[in-house]
DNA sequence: CATGAATGAGGCTTCATTCAT
DNA sequence: CATGAATGAAGCCTCATTCAT
């Protein structure tokens, strides 16, 4: 842009410091685990020097927080905004909510905050309180709302345990985020997860078995592949 | 002092120290994670002191090994076991599969190992190798085999995607278990998770969703309960 | 913007710059240490940006010796000044000292520097020395003159240890400094020291002392105060 | 005194570690004073680890509060017993009472904590509360009683400024023990002060300026040394 | 000149591990 | 075998100092 290259050493760039430092932060934080990362290489990630990090956060404990703050909002967010209006039958409609949730949550790194929460629930107790009521909560109400609306169109069948059956929906998407960053994670030797076939395959089996009737639609036509094991 | 009467108490207690400190271990880690867990906690919570930890496992590393094979040794036992022979169709063998597998594993300590095992297999990389081999792809193949032979029973319809359907009767599991660590140790406020009823419900949906003519079973007649926020 | 007026503040500001700055440094590093004081926080007490202090100061440690130097150089200043030329008996001139000491040292800002002299002489050397040859001896020797001038005139009886009575003068007056920027500052709950009524007190009691025939002058009549305790 | 010589690593003496490093933090805390002392560099002197000092006292800031109140402790623990019996009139009891003071105390490592006391009031504000209930308020009324029985007894005269007049009879012992740890650790170049000398000349001319009638009584006879200066 | 973002050496503290008893 | 006092490497954090603006 301007005819000066920006400076090597030392540059300035306190607008966008707590965001690289953020990012930074919850790779190595879900790599490698919270109490396993060193605040140096934090800020190595981020390409500052140790004591940069601690002119953002005040301690490693906060660089936590806000890294979790901060990406549980996208998630919250992302979460509102998909409900939205949507016209079409509800398993298009689910089909939808979980693939955007995807490409925009899952396939993201936010999407290793849910290891951060799993694992650090215990060691934060505020983080339980925060995720339930920002998270987990709202995304329980909203697939509730998605399935009741089903019902009352005349879609779905009755359900006798929604609570239940909402985290059948729910269950399966935050494995998938957490198989992502572990053992999808670990150049396994195995078939690999396609995350997009596997939402697509978990909606229709559950919606095969809510529907009043099941269509007969098989789902995506699937190139013949994974020979081995099954 | 005496002749006999003593040694009866500390010999019990020697033959049974490996595993009252990999059960305080599995505990430890489970709870507060490896890299936050202090040897002496563990040697404290077997009620030895931190010298005798190191009697038994030359390291706080090899401890977590320990741990892990241990537990995912039991893993496996219960998964052979539990396939066994069965008569019945394939809905009330998965019906049992899960509780069974519920009470001898998700409802035991050994249920906090996948929570180790997705945050760990990061920092040691063998573990990748070790679940997938020895408890992943076993129990993929058991679920396969499962769906397979009701398919060939004629009791589900074709399934093009093998792969991405057992995982969706897997995940849940799994993440019953990590819940089970995580939000569910934390006295959230919310309904709490009845394991077994999600797991009859996450049977009857995706049975329903896979069954070549679903049957009419309501699932297992529910009290009514929750009549807030579903 | 205009062209004359802010340059005035501007412009005063930077010659009083070395001076604020060693005010700043003076006061804290009586009041929290020469180690506990950071040299941010002398520039923020001087009203500048933590850069501008290593503009006049090469290094916290050459603050402090400028702070050291300065401030015995006005206790010098005084020392020498104080004593002049005076008509009137030994006593008379030993309260005028005293008295006139402490209104112009004592009373002062730059009576903490006894404080950082005694903590920090340990660690910095050539202070013992330059205290001693700067203020300690010319202190010593300005009383002992008075005092050996008092004998030649026969108001004082002859004094047989001449050092350890000059200090028994001295180390009173310092002891004052101390205890001011000590206990004195700490809000004590008890009665407060008033350091003119205490001077006059010790010139008093010592005088007695010395005197070939005491006076039978009462000190300064005093308001009946402090009844409690005593 | 056994035949097996005491071992020479990894000594266990649980026992006296406590009182090893109080003293050995004594030292140093003197010396240089609290911030510039490195927790290791006391652990050195006390001949351990730096980890085994964390063994007994858990921070160095609890090291430095234990090391006041060791000493306080002692200091209030000698004050009360030297008062005591004694019978000889109000001179004798002020020169037994100093100069037993400066053997038991003065002369002591414990001298050392009123510089602590000096430097460190201000940092940590229930030293001030604590010294002054514990140490200078008894130490005041002992010296105020000692004095009010000799103007009881007609030794001394009235003294209107009782306050002060203790004051003028301690702050030359408090200074002391603070110019035995300041300008008298310096290896300064002048005459060095002798201490039992200085008490000595002090409690002659204070108390000829108290006594009803000054007795003649030269103080002890020096031998003639000091020729410069005075 | 003045600023304050950035640096990194250094200090406090923890804790895995050792070893004398 | 068991213990727990002791060790010291390693990690968190501070802050004196630098330097681009």
């Amino acid at each position: 842009m301007s005819l000066k290259a920006p400076p090597a050493t030392r540059q300035r760039r306190k607008e966008a410091r707590p965001q690289e430092l953020l990012n930074a932060a919850l790779e190595l934080f879900v790599e490698k685990g919270f109490a396993a990362t060193r605040s140096e290489e934090v800020a190595a990630r981020a390409g500052v020097a140790k004591g940069t990090l601690y002119l953002y956060y005040p301690s490693k404990e906060d660089l936590l927080k806000a890294v979790v703050r901060e990406n549980l909002g996208a998630l919250i967010a992302e979460g509102a905004s998909i409900a939205g209006t949507f016209s079409g039958n509800t398993q298009q409609l689910l089909v939808v909510l979980m693939q955007t949730w995807w490409d925009r949550v899952g396939n993201t790194p936010a999407s290793g905050i849910f290891k951060i929460i799993i694992t650090e629930m215990g060691n934060f107790p505020d983080f339980a309180q925060f995720y339930l009521q920002e998270v987990m909560e709202p995304g329980r109400q909203l697939f509730t709302r998605v399935l009741q609306r089903g019902i009352a169109n005349g879609e779905l069948r009755p359900i006798p345990d929604m609570f239940e059956t909402v985290h059948v929906l729910i269950f399966p998407m935050l494995m998938l985020c957490l198989h992502k960053h572990s053992l999808g994670a670990c150049g396994s030797v195995g078939p690999q997860m396609d995350p997009h076939r596997f939402l697509a395959t978990h909606v229709d089996v559950v919606m095969r078995g809510l529907l009043v009737r099941p269509a007969d639609t098989a789902p995506a036509p699937t190139r013949n592949r994974r020979p081995a094991g099954q």
